[in-house]
DNA sequence: GTAATAGTGTCTCTGAGACAATATGAT
DNA sequence: ATCATATTGTCTCAGAGACACTATTAC
């Protein structure tokens, strides 16, 4: 998209992400470049764009809709914030680039094909899964801002499916803090127990069994809209 | 400064704070714009600066470093770090305007005349002193991350002067937070006394004598680079 | 002495976190 | 029964926060 512009480049950058229960990984939504008159074609990259290249958009939050709403994601997500602006003369070949960079979860599983695909987060992030441009850093710097807020809000549930167990809960909150899944499990089910008191999640009856072991309760999501806020923080490692 | 760009206007603003203990008050410092070729002439706003229009920045670090040495602020801070972005067609009558604001703190309290000003925090966060542009939002956003960051960490003594009082401190967070100063007065009495066994404070034998009342003794920051991270937040009101 | 403000001590209570004990399926 | 995993229960402890009490100045 129009090559011939001088100034700097200015987009923004979406992390979307979810929880894997198959695989008990956190994974984030990237994209394969399509363009190859762009540099990086070929690789994947956080899903982006060039803000008011060909379309004009009204602000920052408008042009991450148009993002969502593009084929580079095309379904709708369940919390999206913005985590940081990256801006430099080096991070793109073109000259100086000015990116802020967004994270945004999804609450259903949707699965995804061809230029599109689920990676585990923190692959990414610890670089063993290498992205265009600067993406790397971003990831990471999102799954800080991530494993920030797991201390302190609620935040984590929004990646979960609708329906989900107490095991997927520290499963989650673990390979996102790079922790011992026994690491706070106690505190863990309290947040839950506090978060059916104020009607943010209820216990079904159904359970899930797995090949072996006794079956799990499936909790399901009443507001998912809402962030709880915790007093306390789990530890920091 | 070139009034001939044609594509958006892309900067960095930066509100620089300090407490100040005199009017027991926490203050944010202000420029009076002085082109009157640009929008806002005569108007305060925080001190900002287009990037790569005149000088070619490498990156937004390095235009926040121009800023701080420019005459818009002209003194060192202990401690900047990025709040948020804000992007829209609207916010400037030149068009389309990004700009990624800072928030910064001061150790020792700098005297400014002429064009700068200390002003009031919460006035101006309240809109109770109108700002150019969107800045008011601008600093409401700085206040409201400073206000979170009080809970959880040892921000707030970045704006303090190297030797301050527990009253200082007490004021400080009371006025940040929008609350009473009795509120908390034991959580963060202990908080200094945690920072002192982590040898980042010190008391000393000094004391502050007001009109009335019992002398304050004075503390000494140690380390006024460390920001101590608490795993227990402060109440929200 | 009194007024005003600073500093200390005591108490309660919530929630993190470790760990043990029990429950429930498959084989 | 045994294995594997889920869930519940028990205990400790740090720290928030309210509030009462004591200390130190000026007048």
């Amino acid at each position: 998209m129009s090559e011939e512009r001088r100034g700097a480049i200015q987009s923004v950058d979406v992390g979307i992400l979810r929880f894997n229960r198959e695989l008990g990984r956190a994974e984030i939504l990237l994209h394969k470049r399509q363009n190859p008159d762009e540099p990086y074609f070929g690789q994947w990259a956080l899903p982006g764009l060039v803000i008011n290249g060909d379309t004009q958009d009204q602000s920052l939050e408008a042009a991450i809709d148009r993002l969502l709403l593009s084929p580079k994601v095309g379904f709708s997500v369940s919390h999206c914030e913005q985590v940081v602006t990256v801006g430099n003369a080096v991070r793109d070949p073109r000259g100086w680039a000015t990116t802020t960079v967004y994270m945004a979860m999804v609450d259903d599983s949707v699965e995804v094909e061809g230029d599109k695909q689920w990676v585990d987060l923190v692959a990414v992030s610890e670089k063993k899964f290498l992205l265009a441009f600067d993406h790397n850093e971003l990831v990471a710097r999102i799954r800080g801002r991530l494993a920030g807020k797991f201390r302190y809000t609620s935040i984590g549930f929004s990646m979960l499916p609708m329906k989900f167990t107490m095991t997927d809960v520290i499963t989650l909150f673990s390979v996102v803090r790079g922790a011992n899944p026994a690491k706070g499990k106690t505190s863990i089910v309290q947040r839950v127990k506090k978060m059916i008191e104020a009607q943010l999640i209820a216990l079904t009856d159904e359970t899930v069994q797995l090949a072996m072991g006794r079956p799990q309760y499936l909790y399901l999501k009443l507001k998912p809209e809402v962030i709880f806020e915790f007093d306390r923080a789990l530890s920091d490692d």
